[in-house]
DNA sequence: TTGCTCCTCACGTCACGTGAGGTGGC
DNA sequence: TTGCTCCTCACGTCACGTGAGGTGGC
């Protein structure tokens, strides 16, 4: 099929066409005169494109996506991110309508986005769904102004272990897990578990009770043979493994909790329900990773 | 002031400046060794220019403002169009997540496509606050999946009229008046007024009731000789002029009535509205300009 | 030969960033 | 002279659009 003829099959112009396989997302056999050959499969790759690029995906998340290394989820959520992004831009200019001073909105601004880098440097250092988490973790955190010195110096010294920590590889079979096992993930899907986490931290006792069966099943699952020969083992150790070496539990998390106000009061019910877990269940681990 | 300085205090790059410059934003002084000297007034402009662009605002639009020939509502009103269109978009993109048909959501997508190709080209066609208006208002109908010819050849109707609809302009006077008048309202603020119309359409008696006093003294105002010789009188005869003259009562509104179902119930019930206003009211004009 | 399709450059977009190469000031 | 600042090109970015100029197929 002749690029005319894909152009209407696809509703793509020539031209996109063109970029495409000089992008090398399609590849079409060359005849012998030089013109270009699509295939079926082209041409349903070329539809998917379509609807992709409409949806605004990026060339490059598009490669990404076609060849199975990302999924929807972590799209999702950086387009979460985004349009949380773009609501704070429209509330200040909304506040410039109503006659706010320019200089209260510039340290509204700055303080916007020194979370905003932070949310993007945690999804840039942490790879796929586990980077989305904390990603989407922190954010809720991040919203206090800068208004001393201590957190400032705080800010700074967590954008230095952004920027320098050593990147958390997985492997082809971790990867692929984490990948598969979140799939059907969205961003507002986070938010929910985010939020229930919360609130069983909030109302710990009531939590242990209500959910007694499930937590102990858990506590059985993890403890079992199939659990240690899992990936989902693997994947948990791992990460435990890296907070530790990296400086993320030594100097990550104390610097959010001297960044921000909310945080260091989320850590300190943490530790509360990790305590009462643990009196209830001495025979587990602790509920480590949910700093 | 040389650059380097000013960058320090506006916290803009060299870069940045000198693109500033170039684009007529800034007029510094050149030296007779070619530097530019930057004057106090020049720094004030660039401390506004860096809080625009950090909110987004393009280059363009940063000039008009600077000029005073558009205001913050017209952004406003253009970032909650984009953020409305970003969300459905995640939402199709959600949709996706969750296993939906690539068919199907190329539907949906030219559907969301095309309303917002009305939105757009209702946006440039009319000037200023009433093109805000009237998009706005119109953007309420245009989520209807186009299913039948009908529709389809109505949409086209639609834009082409929007297409070849003479540009309406207005004097400077009439201009910086609808700026002046409006350059306090937000997005949030047009969807409110256009909600309560609605809401008082549906309920007609009871409006006409509770608000008889306002009414009255509305009508009274409307035939006072101040606002014959009012700006608000002036806009109001030219709109009317224009919309009778333009093809916007006799092509637009019935192709927007064969294009929304949800459109063409709100024009019978806003018709409904408008005779018993006449009934009670014989002496006043119409309730025109609602449509 | 004519009219159509196909191809590959080359340049433009938007708001700068990243140099290179040259000059001015102390 | 040295080190710093200033200047003006020139090129790159992202996803194409808009031609120009040349070739292939019927």
């Amino acid at each position: 099929m002749l690029i005319n003829e894909v152009s209407k099959v696809t509703n793509l112009t020539k031209k996109a066409i063109e970029y495409y396989v000089k992008q090398n997302l399609v590849f079409p056999d060359i005849l012998p005169n030089g013109y270009r050959d699509f295939k079926e499969r082209d041409v349903e790759r070329l539809k998917k494109i379509s609807i992709y690029r409409r949806l605004e995906i990026s060339i490059e998340e598009i490669k990404l996506l076609l060849d199975g290394k990302t999924n929807y989820t972590e799209i999702s959520i950086k387009r979460g991110l985004r349009i949380e992004k773009e609501n704070r831009k429209k509330a200040i200019l909304d506040r410039l309508i109503l006659g706010a001073n320019y200089e209260e909105l510039t340290q509204e601004l700055t303080d916007l986005e020194k979370g905003l880098t932070v949310t993007e440097k945690l999804l840039v250092a942490f790879p796929g769904y586990y980077g989305q988490f904390i990603c989407l973790h922190f954010e809720r955190f991040l919203n206090e102004p800068i208004t001393t010195e201590a957190q400032q110096s705080a800010y700074e010294e967590i954008v230095e272990f952004l920027d320098h920590v050593p990147i958390l590889e997985f492997d082809e079979d971790l990867h692929s897990f984490m990948l598969e096992s979140t799939k059907n993930i969205t961003y507002e899907n986070i938010h929910e578990i985010l939020d229930s986490t919360k609130q069983s931290i909030e109302n710990v006792d009531e939590f242990f009770m209500e959910n007694k069966d499930v937590i102990e099943q858990y506590l059985e699952y993890k403890q079992s043979e199939e659990y240690k020969d899992s990936l989902a083992y693997k994947l948990e150790m791992k990460l435990k493994e890296f907070n530790k070496t990296s400086g993320y539990y030594d100097v990550f998390i104390p610097a959010m909790k001297r960044l921000s106000r909310s945080y260091s009061d989320y850590f300190r019910k943490l530790e509360k329900a990790n305590s009462t877990f643990l009196k209830q269940y001495p025979e587990s681990n602790s509920m480590d990773g949910k700093e």
